[in-house]
DNA sequence: TATGAATGAGTATTCATTCAT
DNA sequence: GATGAATGAATACTCATTCAT
């Protein structure tokens, strides 16, 4: 216990040392050796922990794609409205928000969110925020007479297009500025679901 | 002029050949070598026309994207409706089976497509297929009381949800397999265009 | 005649364009394109004029030897006191007065000076500074009773001497700075040529 | 303890390769593939010992320096008279040997010696050889009664002409035979450390 | 568990030189 | 004479991974 304890600090500790690599310098130009010398271990110790490079940067884009969403709809909840629709489209607006401060980040999660992270925490109970944001969508998907699946899935294609659309705009600056398409997507949020109702 | 013919030439092999190998074995793991002597060329050749390896990377990919997007859009007219929402649906539903189709080029485009070249196109006047689509826009703009441009922008976004949602569906099985979304992402530009007019 | 001059011309700029990017970037990383890009002239022309790159560097340095010896006999004439001991280490003096102030071009002329120039120039007749300085060993050698030819070997040693010790002192600080050891290498030439008398 | 002493013998095993190599094909020919092959190391091993190619050119050269200079004051030293003047143009002649003996060697070393090791030497109290000379000078010194440092720097200069001498002279032939320069160098160190008597 | 020495595969890029025009 | 497109040899260095201790 005390010892799988340990075990799991290390791997936090490695997690942790690669995340804040990661931002720095981006995950390609960051080698295990500078992970575990972060980290203060042996660059064999590494090996104990996960099965490769890719492994560990897999973990961290999970916990990282987790934090994002909770962050953005814990700043949508101060300012729901109520209605659905509406505060997706806040949740979009949070999620901008979010990308356009961490430029950085956003390079380094790179191909958009992980999603099984997303689908477990929205099946888990243990989390509060992720129970709420399943019950807003159970909720409404009720009042639609939806199916609840249906609804999620709504929702998970709208936030890819969030983190796709704003990866070209900030990272590549294609096809134009994300203040020009912020309105659009936000729309395009607003009309999918509203359209459900 | 003969010899400018001749550079011409020679830069469309270095794309095709790279174009072929990035196909069958991936970018990352095909090198300048490789390219070169499927092309044909001395090594050194190839830094006479391309400043280096991404730059290839890039003409290709800017390349294929106009290629997909033609083809996807001519495969919509040979059924189109009439109805805008409906056409961008199918549209929708040609890209889908075109990822679908071609693993490979998915897994290689990676990062989505390169939007430059839609834009170019869309305002270049020698393409029949991209002139056709533009009025296709400029008609449904028109009728719905919108400018064209922010019309261009939501067709934009939307093309860019189906290409994340198609890369991770397919490329990772993420969240789940793309014949789940594949009626979710349609109906999420149905409704967004359909609630524009 | 006339195209025998303008050969001339052109060649005299490639050398100048050499030694300005010597003197700039070092001759190691200034590369032939490099040279004839500044020159104004194709690549090929540069093979019409020096065999291979080393052809061009040997040149430069020889007129560059040849540049730093006239400039510091002529500061030395300036203060000479007619004591030709004295005026050698005046003319050290000078020398390394000039290595100290032009650090690069130190750098670039790397292995010391090329002394075909010195005794080419030494025998020539047209050259008024060098005239000047064969007068004084000539006149200082019949003083002495010594033949001239000794007389000239012993102020090359000297003169390598200098170049050598003032390459070590100033581009690697290598066995201290040259402040330390200019008296030094002014007390050996004192010494040296005041014992021949 | 075991594991230190292996680290040393693999270092001096990739000089003993190096300097082998250096000697045979010279050191801008040599890679550093050559070197691992010949020490019987992987080639990543190499940089765990040196920074890079030029690291271990440098540590090469260091130690060479000082066995010439150690060498040639032994034979200095089996024929030596007592006089200090005297003996040090033994040991300029006997570097000349050694240097027109070993040719390669001259043009590997190149730019001279590398004084660091030099002074170290100088300084040092554990190798007799350095003992020796140093006690030769200070002794001399003090009969002279200049400053020992003054005469150490003197030498210095002296041994750093030969240097320079002997390679323009062995490796380009110029401005002439060593025959006819080897005289003069003795002269003027003879002289030179006379004037100082 | 932890270490860290050793490995060795893997590649983009430069540039002196040539030669057909 | 002049051009500049084409060549292709040549190499340092990184880093993920392993394994003996």
């Amino acid at each position: 216990m005390n010892i799988e304890l340990k075990k799991q600090k290390k791997k936090a500790a490695l997690m942790q040392a690669a995340y804040t690599l990661f931002l720095k310098q981006g995950m390609e130009t960051t080698s295990v050796g500078d992970i575990t010398e972060a980290a203060g271990v042996a660059k064999g110790t590494f090996y104990l922990y996960f099965r490769d490079k890719q492994d560990i940067v897999t973990a961290v884009v999970v916990v990282v794609s987790r934090q994002i969403l909770e962050e953005a709809y814990l700043k949508m909840c101060a300012v729901r409205t109520g209605d659905f629709a509406e505060d997706m489209t806040l949740l979009a607006g949070a999620l901008l928000d979010f990308f356009e401060a961490n430029k950085p980040l956003l390079g380094f999660i790179e191909r958009g969110f992980r999603w099984p992270a997303f689908r477990e925490k929205m099946n888990a109970t243990g989390n509060a925020v992720w129970q709420s944001l399943r019950n807003d969508m159970r909720r409404h998907a009720q009042m639609c007479g939806k199916s609840e699946e249906e609804l999620v899935r709504r929702v998970y294609c709208l936030v890819s297009m969030c983190g796709s659309v704003a990866y070209s705009s900030i990272i590549r600056g294609e096809p134009e500025d994300l203040a020009k398409l912020r309105p659009v997507i936000c729309g395009i949020i607003r009309d999918s679901l509203r359209m459900m109702e």
